[in-house]
DNA sequence: ACCTGAACACCGTTCAAGT
DNA sequence: ACCTGAACACCGTTCAAGT
């Protein structure tokens, strides 16, 4: 990598993440290449596509809160750990507006740029989850990805202006779903009438 | 309206509910029109705006989505009813990927040409709500707005490739924080360490 | 009244030409 | 090696001109 090439990346990403805060995910390419006063070719090679440029701009954030959720397994109970996080995941999905629907796409295409970053934090999570199930404190019928989906889910009500004023309440409905609130257990997967059954395997 | 006009209309409309269903709620609006054999202007004119089109296009099942709800009110227990039409929504915003985040936007902005459509769709889902809240079957901390923002989650989820395997499954769990369960009541809401408190008012 | 294509200002992506 | 703008194929929206 050529020293100027080297230089023109940095600014890039620096340029990126300013206009992606102001703008939105939604930001095209040529904006950033015109705020960053390049060409557009200049960029499309640093970063071929639209996901390269996001995993540059966000795997700092993507490893903390992978990392995170290392430090939290050991030092809390599997209960309180898992809630942190989740807090902390949907947290940051809410910081750029948008982008958990790309790390969703992201998660289910390999080929993705993103896809390693996406796939260690369901892992992480997942760790969490099969802790706090080992304990008997979370739903056992829930994976990694539903983690993930929730998470997703509770980042798409936020980026919605006409629910973000209920959002934090939502995370406590649906923190409220994942756990399992004392020795009552069982029924909470199907709600009284047992022959309607609305579709959990 | 001429005579030729609202036959223009017509078509335009059958022609964009089969683009919508081919290519999903992104097509443009200059592909339908051609789709149609008709100039992009004489589509805004008749439609001025997407919502305007997509209003017109969901307007039908908007609608028997609303009703179905004051039918359900009256024949099944609360529960029970608030359980189907929440079914029903989700299969409805299902139907057209994308549809639900336009739907949001809409509830929020007075002047969308389909916001009254879907302020009714809310208010029939608050009803049912407020009848299972009455007979202290459903928590009691949501509103009309909570219900159309976890019908849009569930409908996030399934536009989301990864995890539309799951959205049955997760139905059913955003399904279980909805009902209240048994006699417990309180301990959902906070989950055991009161001291965490994870946001809910 | 209604229809229409040209025009404008955007977008992502490709590629031949320059340094 | 790396950078670059012109070129291509799109998009939504506007508007003067036609029937």
């Amino acid at each position: 990598l050529r020293a100027d090439a080297k230089e023109n990346y940095a600014h890039l990403l620096n340029i990126a993440e300013q206009a992606v805060a102001e703008v939105g995910i939604g930001v095209s390419v040529r904006e950033i290449a015109r705020r960053a006063e390049l060409g557009k070719a200049t960029l499309l090679r640093h970063f071929p596509t639209r996901e390269a440029l996001l995993d540059a701009l966000l795997q700092r954030r993507l490893k903390a809160l992978t990392q995170k959720a290392e430090v939290l397994e050991q030092l809390a109970s599997a209960e309180e750990a898992l809630i942190a996080w989740l807090r902390d995941a949907v947290a940051f999905v809410r910081v750029y507006s948008g982008v958990v629907s790309m790390m969703a796409a992201a998660l289910a295409d390999q080929q993705s740029a993103l896809h390693a970053s996406c796939d260690n934090l369901r892992k992480a999570g997942a760790r969490l989850l099969e802790c706090g199930q080992a304990d008997g404190k979370v739903r056992p019928d829930l994976t990694g990805e539903d983690l993930f989906a929730l998470i997703g889910a509770l980042g798409w009500i936020g980026d919605q202006p006409s629910f973000s004023t209920r959002s934090d309440h939502l995370f406590g409905v649906i923190a409220s779903a994942i756990l399992i609130a004392g020795p009552a257990v069982k029924d909470r997967v199907d709600p009284p009438p047992p022959q309607t059954g609305h579709g959990e395997s």
